[in-house]
DNA sequence: CGAATTTGACCCGCGC
DNA sequence: GCGCGGGTCAAATTCG
């Protein structure tokens, strides 16, 4: 499906780089004259230069991640479309809200960071429960998940067919605010964790501490 | 010492 | 009704 996408992608950020190699030229061109202007003006040329080859660099690398998020993604949907026929059928009373959450390995900024991006699939209204599918790694699955909120861990059960636990949170405020989540791990990518939220907030979150979506905000604010 | 986690028990809906 | 799978409780234990 997205494949040749992907590739037209990678094609505009290609020429894009030609363009500005082409007015470098332009501007060494029309240098002549003024040499401490002219040699001002190539080191300024330069550094946008630079500047725009590492922003290429960071776009390519993000582009990379997002096709790797679509990629299992797409596997996720597959995997899905074949289980559609066994009388699990998605749960229809619940609206589906689908992350997919993967590190990215930017040694310039964000070392414990993770990017998400949400895209709601259906939305029903009596029931707010949103599902989540999250690729992410290890270090973020170890314990309490740090996804901006606090939550008390209230049970733990193995689920068949699956190597791995699933457990249970809940909001850590008291009945005030009744939200619960599971936490489990994809039946056979053991790197893909699924939460499943349950019920809205009703508090602004009081650890504000961990970025889960600083990728994406670093886009949009580039934009 | 209080709070959070662990973990087996208990409960409950569902299919046979 | 019974067994099974999944969800929750709560006593015990660990952690800060
Ligand atoms: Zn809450």
């Amino acid at each position: 499906m997205g494949s040749t996408k992907d590739s037209s992608v990678s094609l505009d950020l290609s020429i894009s780089c030609n363009n500005l190699l082409k007015h470098k030229e332009i501007r060494i061109d029309g240098m002549n004259r003024m040499e401490e202007n002219g040699v001002n003006r190539i080191c300024q040329v330069k550094e946008e230069i630079k500047r725009v080859a590492e922003e290429n660099k960071r776009l390519a690398e993000m582009l990379a991640t997002i096709c790797e998020r679509h990629r299992a993604l797409r596997a996720q949907f597959i995997d899905l479309m074949n289980n559609s026929s066994s009388p699990l059928t998605t749960k229809k009373r619940k609206s589906q809200v689908i992350v997919n959450r993967t590190e990215e390995g930017d040694h310039t900024e964000n070392p414990t960071s993770n990017c998400s991006s949400e895209q709601v699939i259906d939305q029903e209204a009596k029931p707010r429960v949103s599902k989540l599918y999250i690729r992410a790694d290890g270090r973020v699955s170890i314990t309490v998940v740090r996804d901006g909120y606090h939550w008390r861990k209230y049970g733990q059960k193995v689920i068949r067919d699956n190597p791995y636990p699933r457990a249970y949170f809940r909001c850590s405020f008291a009945p005030v605010c009744p939200v619960k989540k599971k936490v489990q791990r994809c039946t056979e990518d053991h790197s893909v964790l699924v939460l499943t939220y349950e019920g809205e907030h009703n508090h602004i979150q009081p650890s504000p501490a961990d970025p889960q979506c600083l990728g994406m905000k670093s886009i949009i604010n580039h934009k």
